[in-house]
DNA sequence: GTCTATATTTCGATAGAC
DNA sequence: GTCTATCGAAATATAGAC
């Protein structure tokens, strides 16, 4: 079957939500119009609306994919016995993901409060099974005598929040690599916890 | 003087800053407009700009105020001299600084983005100050041979995004009081930093 | 699938009466 | 100092031609 004339669903589809993902990360949420995603595009506002139902759904889309790709991520990863080397793989894994997709992460910390009701249940649900992982490699290690921490699930906040925050200063090309920032972090964690 | 019926300018001006301040904390900058803030605080949206030239006015003193409280602060604060006691001071302060004005750190933080550029200089100039302290503080531990930390900057900004990250979890009236959750942070931050 | 055109709402900000 | 009324612009979303 021959095309039609300015028929490109299968790529133009991908490039809005690149295109709304790089708009909410500089703008926000709220700041951005569908005109604009359009305009990055290249095609007129109303034809975004083949994409998308509606500019909250561009957004819950955007989250529950980065969410979905870092359990599908974390899920495939390694996973050692020992907690002292589960924890370093966890760190390392953590900084990494997120240092290759600023944007991703940026939206889903930022926009929460932009989100349904129910999808922010839903995208709450996704981030508490990612930060339970953490919490159960703390418990394991407290359980082993390897780390003292006073309280495994503020330890688990604390944590994410150190490592997380990494995306706020780190660019590529800058005078570290990403592996020495992985090395660099992890020793903070690893002294935090330990016994 | 006999005031005149319905002026109320001494009260509803910093009732406008506190309404635009919760509003804001609550659904962001870009999503509140002017007859949100005025139905808050209980005028028509015309009476606003009896207080403030215009909305991005409106964000950027709530966010200078709030830094220039901090620096004020910190500047009446105690300064041990031993590295370690200080840091213990800066980490106490920081947390019960900011544990006890959510919404003005949420915002602080949050709405960065949506500052013009010269409004954002200038925020930025006065939160570089106040990790400048921070960082001071490490160094001096370093040469006293009390820390061991591989990068003085990123360690910086690693512990405030720690200590920052307690006011995404922490609720008043809550199982731990702000002095034992300074405590569990000061804990780790020590061991994090520790030779 | 994309376009043009538009219905409908809401926005920031201002003018002028009181 | 606050009100009502409104201007001009911009928003989301839809309808229908091609």
């Amino acid at each position: 079957m021959a095309r039609t004339a300015g028929s490109h669903s299968d790529i133009t589809g991908p490039r809005v939500a690149q295109a709304a993902l790089q708009l909410f990360a500089r703008h926000g949420y709220a700041a951005v119009s569908m005109r604009q995603i359009a305009a990055e595009v290249g095609v007129q506002a109303g034809a975004l609306y083949n994409y998308t139902p509606d500019k909250q759904s561009l957004l819950f889309d955007l989250m529950r994919g980065h969410m979905d790709e870092l359990l599908a991520a974390r899920a495939n990863a390694a996973t050692p016995r020992d907690p002292m080397a589960r924890l370093e793989d966890f760190t390392r894994f953590h900084i990494r993901f997120h240092l290759e997709r600023p944007d991703a992460v940026f939206v889903s910390y930022m926009e929460l409060r932009n989100l349904t009701a129910g999808n922010f249940a839903t995208i709450e649900g996704l981030r508490r099974a990612y930060e339970d992982e953490l919490e159960g490699i703390l418990r394991e290690g407290v359980q082993a005598g390897l780390f003292a921490v006073a309280d495994t699930k503020i330890t688990t906040l604390a944590v994410i929040a150190m490592l997380t925050g990494v995306t706020t200063w780190y660019r590529a090309g800058g005078r570290l690599s990403v592996a020495q920032v992985e090395t660099i972090y992890w020793d903070m964690v690893r002294k935090a916890v330990s016994a």
